[in-house]
DNA sequence: GCCAACGTTGGC
DNA sequence: GCCAACGTTGGC
């Protein structure tokens, strides 16, 4: 089993709204950057953990739990002319855009961005990359069962 | 609101 | 295939 962070701006869905979402799951759809893709698609696996990530907001950080509840699977909105994410170049045929079903497990404490960065077993993490933009990135063992420690503790 | 870092687009 | 222009992301 892998393990991933994956960004929401908690303004637009935050991981209150996932957990009161219909069977805590919702449809990742929207995610419009290659690398993000290539990881839902040829990567993720039903049963993945989560690490759920607040961005664009006063307090950035690691915010709840949740799973990969489905493999990736052709993302409706590309077809959606009603839809902002809608891609006029996608086909039924040959589909651009995947994503995934996203389960809620549980809401944590705030683990904020500058707490992730001033712990030494996290310093590699692809979050902290200098530059990195990824909504969808993966996580080691390592850092998953650092984090999730962390979060347990406090 | 600023702005640096990236990704994408499209003319050539 | 290059690269300038443009759009987006996301912390601060």
């Amino acid at each position: 089993m892998r393990h991933w962070l994956m960004k929401s701006e908690p303004d637009e869905f935050s991981i209150d709204d996932l957990l009161a979402a219909p069977g805590r799951c919702t449809a990742w759809s929207g995610v419009r950057n290659y690398q993000a893709r290539n990881f839902m698609r040829d990567e993720m696996r039903k049963g993945d953990g989560v690490l759920f990530y607040h961005s664009s907001c006063p307090e950035p950080g690691i915010a709840g739990l949740a799973e990969i509840a489905s493999d990736a699977y052709p993302d409706a909105t590309q077809f959606d002319r009603k839809s902002p994410y809608y891609d006029p170049k996608a086909t039924r045929t040959a589909p651009r855009w995947v994503n995934v079903d996203v389960r809620g497990v549980r809401k944590t404490r705030l683990m904020p961005l500058a707490e992730l960065r001033a712990r030494r077993p996290l310093a590699k993490m692809w979050l902290l990359r200098p530059g990195s933009r990824l909504s969808i990135t993966p996580v080691s063992a390592a850092e998953w069962r650092a984090i999730t420690q962390l979060l347990l503790r406090k």
